[in-house]
DNA sequence: GTTATATTTGACAATATTGTCTAAACATAC
DNA sequence: GTATGTTTAGACAATATTGTCAAATATAAC
C-alpha cells in the first residue's frame, strides 16, 4: 500500500530551504529519479535514510524520526481496535 | 528482515490446543505449507489474518492483535532513539 | 514394525518492488 | 527565443517476496 504524506512532508521541507534533490539524493545514495519517487510516495523510505536525509536538509533529526515512525504506524495500523493498547504495551517494555 | 517471535507464539498457542495447521490454514485461506512458513517466520503474517487466526485458535482476538502490533513495532523500530516519543505522539492523535 | 496424519522442506512460477537510465517536462536566467 | 539546471515519467533488468506443489520428514496410533 502506498504512503504519500511523509514524502510530501520531506519535499516541502526541502523546497522551503531551496535545496535541490541532487543534494539529498547524494546523501542517501540514490539518484534523483529515485528520490523524486520517494518524495511522491512511489518508493519506500527506510528508517536508515532518515538521519542522512535530515542532515542534508539541516532539520532536526528528532522531529523527522518521530514523523517517520508515527506516520508509518498510522499508515500500517490505523483503525485497528486495539492499537492504543498495543502502543502502550510497547512503551511499557521500552 | 525476518521475524520469528510472533509466528512462534501462534504456533505455541495452536499446539497447546492441539489444533492441526490444516484448520488454521483453512481459516486464513492458505495451504499448510504457507502456514508452516508463517509459524516459522519465513512468510509474513498480515494484520488481516489476525482475526480469523485468533478465531480458529479460539483465543482472544484482542490479546493476539496487541501482540502482533507491538511485536511488529519492536521489530521495525527497536533501538531508534525517539521511538518512545513517536509512540506517544500516535497515542495523542488517536 | 505398518499405516495414517501432520509438518516441513525445496523448487518453482507468479507477482511485487527495487534503483537506474534516458528522455521528457518544467523552471529560471539570460 | 536559447541555455542551464531541476524534477518527473516510463521502461527496464535485477532482486525480493509470494503461495503452491510434491516430496521428504516427523509424529502418533495401532
Amino acid at each position: 500500500m502506498k504512503n504519500t504524506a511523509f514524502g510530501a512532508y520531506l519535499k516541502a521541507l526541502r523546497e522551503e530551504k531551496k535545496i535541490p534533490q541532487r543534494k539529498v539524493a547524494h546523501a542517501i545514495d540514490v539518484d534523483t529519479s529515485t528520490l523524486s519517487k520517494m518524495e511522491l510516495g512511489e518508493r519506500q523510505i527506510t528508517i536508515g535514510m532518515i538521519k542522512p536525509w535530515a542532515e542534508a536538509l539541516s532539520v532536526d533529526f528528532k522531529e523527522v524520526q518521530i514523523k517517520y515512525i508515527s506516520g508509518k504506524i498510522i499508515h500500517d495500523f490505523d483503525g485497528q481496535p486495539f492499537l492504543k493498547e498495543a502502543l502502550q504495551s510497547v512503551i511499557k517494555e521500552l
